[in-house]
DNA sequence: TCAAATGTTCACTCTCAAATAACATTTGGG
DNA sequence: CCCAAATGTTATTTGAGAGTGAACATTTGA
């Protein structure tokens, strides 16, 4: 078992210097004390749960922001685009930021849809992915589970005519229909013809308002 | 000062529940005690954050989502469309989530693209849109003008040939091809071609980490 | 050159996360 | 029907670790 917290304290001082604070500044805010915060800062201690809330709350991120890896893919394009763009030209391939069809990332399942990732790395709080549905060929039944996660759904149909089932109703999309829901609704989307289907997926995790303005991730998602 | 986090036991029973699986059950797999779970949920005692850790990750929720209101806003279009369930068959169309493609709600400009919404409503912190772009017919000139705007973007091409500048990057999608950057960067699109062109985009207001986390509208969007 | 602010270390306290065991109810067979 | 297994709950106890306070070494700036 990777302990993934234990990177709270790297993740913390990582945005209590990004706020420009001290040590005993944070310390006073969140009403504790400021050697506390040093040792949790080096992973010497952890904050308890209402600490951690009030910290996350008085730096502005999210709680989950605080567990990720912190050298994670995001913080580094900008920065690296521009810092290339100072050479000149710039290939947007390179970049990560232009994705090729035949380049696509692609989750192929021996039952079910195949997923094709649209973004060259994985996003962090969203997946935008194109998903193909197989004929039925003979089964056209949808699959057993529903399922429920966390976030909003948008789709749009652009090939085929998608089964879809959300929360109690259920309707057939058509190429050029498009479909936005909340994720917390339980759902399930199949194929029940015999040609294929195609869609667009966005799967966005939402901010609240408030002051977590939050980044989530979607480890759940291989799990759909 | 209101205490958010006392609200974490309601929300993992809620989470726990959706998820059906007992006390015990859960117990088991975040390895913990039975009775500290039960104590944890009727708002008796609390997790521990790496207890914390593992419950999100088991129940396959976010950490922030147990800080929020258990009667938010957010939840209750699944209460919305049980209620109607109750009572039968439901609309999804009614319901606000199925959009046919006739019944699109199109941002049509005399010169530029054509906007159509995906979505029956405006959602908040994001755009989900299908892009016409139409044939040069002759001044086959980009926009003058750069946009730059916060978020980030997506794009798919479905159809066509679309020109694109990105930072110091230009490059040409075609059918299939994908794009994904921080709207930061300065940016635009334009149809260089004799036949038209259609993309899917998402615009997402992601959180920057750091305390700007600003209130950030998309008034912005129609000055595309 | 001194005072104030920075991050850090160490020894100590005591809360509270968590375990264990027993309890009352419900469920589903046989 | 009755018993066995699973459900959620309560009471008591314990030990880890959340948090403190004072002293430390460095840097800043006036």
């Amino acid at each position: 078992e990777s302990q993934h917290w234990q990177k709270c304290g790297e993740n913390i001082r990582l945005a209590r210097e990004a706020a420009g604070i001290s040590v005993r500044e944070l310390a006073r805010r969140v009403n504790v004390s400021a050697s506390h915060v040093s040792q949790v800062e080096r992973g010497l201690a952890s904050f308890s749960v209402p600490a951690l809330y009030n910290v996350v709350s008085e730096l502005g991120i999210s709680m989950d922001s605080l567990f990720e890896d912190p050298k994670s893919p995001r913080s580094n394009q900008s920065f690296e685009l521009e810092q290339q763009a100072a050479d000149g030209e710039v290939s947007l391939e390179e970049a990560g930021i232009v994705l090729r069809h035949a380049d696509r990332p692609v989750l192929e399942l021996t039952k079910g849809p195949t997923w094709e990732r649209l973004t060259t790395r994985p996003e962090q709080g969203s997946e935008f992915i194109e998903v193909l549905y197989k004929p039925a060929g003979g089964s056209s039944n949808p699959p057993s589970d529903l399922v429920r996660h966390k976030g909003r759904e948008f789709g749009l149909v652009i090939e085929g005519e998608l089964s879809v089932q959300v929360g109690m109703g259920f309707t057939i999309l058509k190429a050029g229909d498009s479909i936005a829901f909340d994720c917390s609704l339980p759902h399930r989307f199949w194929n029940a013809t015999e040609n294929p289907v195609r869609a667009v997926w966005f799967i966005s995790e939402l901010s609240e308002i408030g002051p977590g303005a939050e980044e989530k991730e979607f480890e759940y998602f291989h799990t759909y």
